[in-house]
DNA sequence: GATCAAGCATGCATCGAGCGTATGTCAGAC
DNA sequence: GTCTGACATACGCTCGATGCATGCTTGATC
């Protein structure tokens, strides 16, 4: 295997014209450099400098041998400031997973400053992977996978989790409802309503605790994925629906969000990664978008919020 | 500087999808393998692999490197293959130089052949170097030269001479002419004659020789470089020329060429080139084409020449 | 669920490639 | 003729990579 340090001497060699020159500029001693030029020589069977009194000459074999080192040099510095670029963040790639309630602000916000910060890092969002987010996770099928408290069983060993937000549950009516009117809508006010519930079992809240509110279980008319579908069912008077205080930045005018009463618990967000030895520089970039982000999390950065409260 | 080796184990590391396979494919230990990558992944500050139960899995970062890695051994491989080269005669360059007497039929018979034993090889072939044959090679302008004894003076170090042939000295004369019809030209009998002289000094032979045979100086009519301008000249009736028997190839047929009488002294050709251990491998081979050449030099490889028996 | 096998990481001793110092030799320069 | 600059070689040493032994973790198997 010819020896990188071997080329580096061999161009300069040749660019200076003297072994010794050579040894200078590279801070070693001059038999050195006659060692590494005469190994290279005897390696590839050829004469590669003449020896002259001045100094040496390239050979033609020589003069070769230098075009093709200076190219595998340029090579392997670009390799290695390439392969640097992944630890600075200026290249890279970012593979999150989250569901249909947090996509439609909380983390396209995430991804925006992170992008700002980082353009060179290229970042992909996919569904909700069906074996859930720490599986995902695991089986390093997503870098990052959100995932609300109750996915949460056993905290999993290599598998980070970090708080992002403690999420409120708002109750979605039509602007024409009864009770939209209302600062506070009681639950039990809701108990004959139909609901529409998400895809992702997130999107209907904790159950029970909607269950003890309402008097009894929740009638589910509908099962909807999509969050601009399910707006638009509920606007329609199809039915009402659970909706978190992070996802009011995209909410229809014609959709009324009330804080209810009694108060659901909050719903808590938490990014699964991997742990820290074998976290990448992106991963450990975003997680700290994400945490910035829930630190500067207040009703003036979701205006929609503030309708709550009209 | 980025070691190839580490770079090959990367590559390994990376087909096999595992430490312990590249270890074994490589005739190395797997504690060997785990700190070449390690340090890699220390020195560019990102990890390259993620380590799973069953292995090891590129990261984004490792994948790009292993491309880049890929890239950069097969320019290694190409580069000492390409030197090699050199030394097996697939490729090189000949610089050769040579007056115009021997380059009518000895140095290109003596080409043709090198070209057809090595076709990657090329060969250039320069006029005279205006400071002499030996001080072109000893300064490194050619790699052989081609000079007449007369040309040598002391023997230089480091500079081989090989003696390649003994050349008779032969008269041209227009076929017209009145002793053209002997075999051989009585000296004496061209005392009166025009000669022509080419433009290198040897191609009117040993001056001292040629006086003491025709009896006084011969009488220098035109000096021409060109060897088809001399022929041209002989065959119009403006002159006489020697001809060294090695260049007859190239004889008109309106020339007719003749023995003297009494001989002239042979011209002995010799190659210069530098001595043995800064010896290139094409000047090494171009040498031998020489001596080969030189055995099977007789009459039958010289049509022209039975002329002069005619 | 307990053992087993496979794979990666780490501590320790060893070996060797490359280096530096010292020295020899040779060719120009003054 | 001496002197300087440049390359080659011998010798001793250092430091980095390797191999061996070991520990730890995870998944498979009975």
């Amino acid at each position: 295997m010819l020896d990188p340090w071997t080329l580096r001497v061999l161009v300069e060699v040749a660019r200076r014209g003297s072994f010794s020159a050579a040894a200078r500029a590279l801070s070693m001693t001059q038999p050195a450099v006659s060692r590494q030029i005469a190994g290279l020589e005897k390696r590839v069977g050829v004469s590669l400098f003449q020896r002259v009194p001045r100094g040496v000459r390239s050979t033609a074999a020589g003069a070769a041998a230098v075009d093709l080192a200076d190219e595998i040099l340029a090579r392997l510095k670009a390799m290695e400031v390439h392969l640097t670029a992944y630890a600075t963040l200026d290249t890279g790639q970012l593979r999150l997973t989250a569901f249909p309630s947090v996509n439609s602000s909380f983390v396209p916000a995430a991804i925006r400053r992170f992008r700002a910060a980082y353009p060179g890092v290229s970042v992909s969002l996919t569904h909700p992977d069906p074996a859930g987010p720490l599986a995902a996770v695991r089986a390093g099928r997503t870098d990052i996978a959100l995932l609300t408290a109750w996915d949460l069983a056993a905290p999993v060993d290599g598998i980070e989790l970090h708080r992002l937000l403690d999420d409120e549950l708002l109750v979605a009516l039509p602007v024409g409802h009864r009770l939209a009117g209302r600062k506070r809508v009681r639950l039990r006010d809701l108990r004959d309503e139909t609901w529409i519930e998400g895809g992702h079992p997130d999107c209907l809240g904790p159950a029970p605790q909607l269950a003890d509110g309402l008097g009894s279980a929740p009638q589910i008319g509908f099962v909807c994925d999509d969050w601009n579908s399910k707006q638009a069912l509920v606007a329609a008077g199809v039915g009402i629906a659970l909706v978190a205080a992070s996802a009011m930045m995209a909410i229809r005018t014609d959709v009324a969000v009330r804080r209810t009463h009694p108060e659901l618990p909050t719903r808590t967000l938490y990014a699964a990664a991997v742990a820290q030895p074998f976290q990448t520089p992106p991963v450990a970039a975003m997680l700290k978008m994400f945490a910035m982000r829930t630190k500067q999390l207040d009703t003036s950065e979701f205006p929609a919020v503030l309708r709550v409260h009209e």
